[in-house]
DNA sequence: TGGATATTCAACCGTTTGGTTTATGATTGA
DNA sequence: TCAATCATAAACCAAACGGTTGAATATCCA
């Protein structure tokens, strides 16, 4: 079994691991765009933009609105927090991270966490 | 093309993607471990493990040395830098770190990195 | 020497990923 | 009404993932 929590970070994780994805959400941190304006820059199809938003609305990372024909992309940076949270503490340069992390821990076990 | 600093975030996201690899670097914040050890706690075979230490290794985010019979697993949180950096820069609640993240975003552009 | 231990390799399996092309559905607007 | 536009669906492909089992390799030690 696995946690909701734990879910919820691979799928993020796994959003952030394509280069595509994470300049589609920096593109997103300017304003709200259509799926096709999302695609424009890019030189893959629009079917393969469409899965790709697919998948980080999956994440959380961006939610979609449709409007007519045309379907509305808007970030959602707070679907990052947990991973922020999970990753920042390994930033040991800075060793200041160290009690979020074990609260991050402590709510885990806390779920019946198994992995 | 694809810049080397983008393929080497990809490939960090892409190991911590995985709850079994992240709780792995959890253990190894303890101490270093030989893969035995760190297969211990899991309910999957040796070899899977083992395979998910390669892909850690990959990532840059452990080092392994080998030393008589037994390899032993380091954590290498250094690799995990810029995928912080990337990944702080959209926890916008603290808005203080998009300096950091304009400052990657040129490095970025610096490198004829194309997506 | 030879058995036990540590680890990986090799082959296999089913699923997911990241892309394609073509077809389809929904909506707009002249 | 009807052509153009926006977006997804469907079918396909090659490669990667996450796991298995069984064999192989290397090392230790009695």
């Amino acid at each position: 079994m696995y946690g909701a929590m734990t879910e919820r970070i691979d799928q993020v994780f796994a959003a952030l691991s394509d280069g595509t994805r994470r300049q589609i959400l920096t593109m997103l941190l300017e304003d709200d765009m259509a799926v096709t304006d999302v695609a424009e820059p890019f030189e893959m199809s629009l079917a393969a933009i469409s899965k790709h938003l697919t998948l980080l609305s999956k994440a959380g990372l961006i939610s979609q609105e449709k409007r007519g024909r045309v379907k509305w992309c808007k970030l959602e940076p707070e679907a990052m927090r947990d991973a922020i949270v999970w990753i920042e503490s390994f930033g040991q340069l800075e060793a200041l991270n160290f009690d979020a992390f074990e609260a991050y821990l402590d709510r885990e076990l806390g779920q019946t966490d198994t992995n």
